[in-house]
DNA sequence: CGCATTTCCTATTATAACGGTATGTTTATA
DNA sequence: TATAAACATACCGTTATAATAGGAAATGCG
């Protein structure tokens, strides 16, 4: 499995956010019941939904989180790969990775590249609120 | 990184099979030493690719592995599907997954199936012997 | 002020996967 | 028959995953 629960979380805590917005702030209590997500383990998801300025906190009586900007300025892809550290095919592909010494003679390297660039235009084309526009029941193909 | 070493080893264990084919079988320690890979964790990598017929192995003196069918004719897809036991992006798109009970309200289901087919749709597209094609030094784009 | 509420912060943990090593058995060839 | 190779099984250290636990700090309200 590619993506793992920090990245599915991550986009699911965000559609519901959106889907609640309007009436302040969230409390995390909330979105943990109704994603049926341990609150426990969903703090630490959001932690870097705060640290990425993805939501905002409010501390206190009466706070919770919200979006730090509109559902469609939210890329998926953005969110995905820092959630996950990275999403690269293989690990020389990464940013901060140390060149290859076999760089020059791989012959995988073009076909890795390629898988990159196919993922990334996918995943960047995606935005919350496209995800919003999912209407129930739309993807239950099967009768 | 979405692809571990039994998939980046097993694409490199074929090419590398397929570039010194002709003079019959070849011996795992010739491979690992070309590769740089560790021989005793190769075997393992070419288990998997004799269990799925990609490669057949021939054991005593003289003896090795060698290809079981053309270069062009074992596609990319296939190889690291299987030596990474599945490249679905989350695990209901899995082929033996039990049925998510929350797919009739998944807002995120579609975004899914979407990666997920256009990782396949590029994988399935490559064979061995495309990747034979990648020149020397034709990926060191940096002078 | 003081209390309830809620985010924020710092561990700790159980399980599994990853990447690899070690040892030994079987089979074919020279 | 000795040798060389695949084949088989077991083991191991490290890291990542997916949480859980306990408390500190801040905010709003009566």
């Amino acid at each position: 499995m590619l993506i793992s629960t920090k990245g599915r979380y991550a986009l699911r805590v965000l559609i519901d956010m959106a889907e609640h917005s309007g009436t302040g702030y969230i409390k995390l209590m909330d979105i943990a019941e109704r994603q049926e997500i341990s609150e426990k383990y969903l703090e630490s998801i959001v932690k870097e939904l705060v640290r990425h300025d993805i939501v905002v906190g409010l501390r206190g009586k009466g706070g919770g989180y919200k979006l730090s900007k509109e559902p469609d300025k939210i890329v998926v892809g953005d969110i995905l790969r820092f959630m996950e550290g990275g999403l690269e095919p293989v690990a020389c592909l990464g940013k901060q990775s140390k060149p290859c010494p076999k760089v020059s003679v791989c012959r995988t390297l073009g076909f890795w590249r390629g898988l990159n660039d196919v993922i990334c235009q996918y995943i960047d084309k995606y935005t919350v609120a496209d995800l919003m526009l999912t209407e129930e029941n739309g993807n239950d193909y099967i009768i």
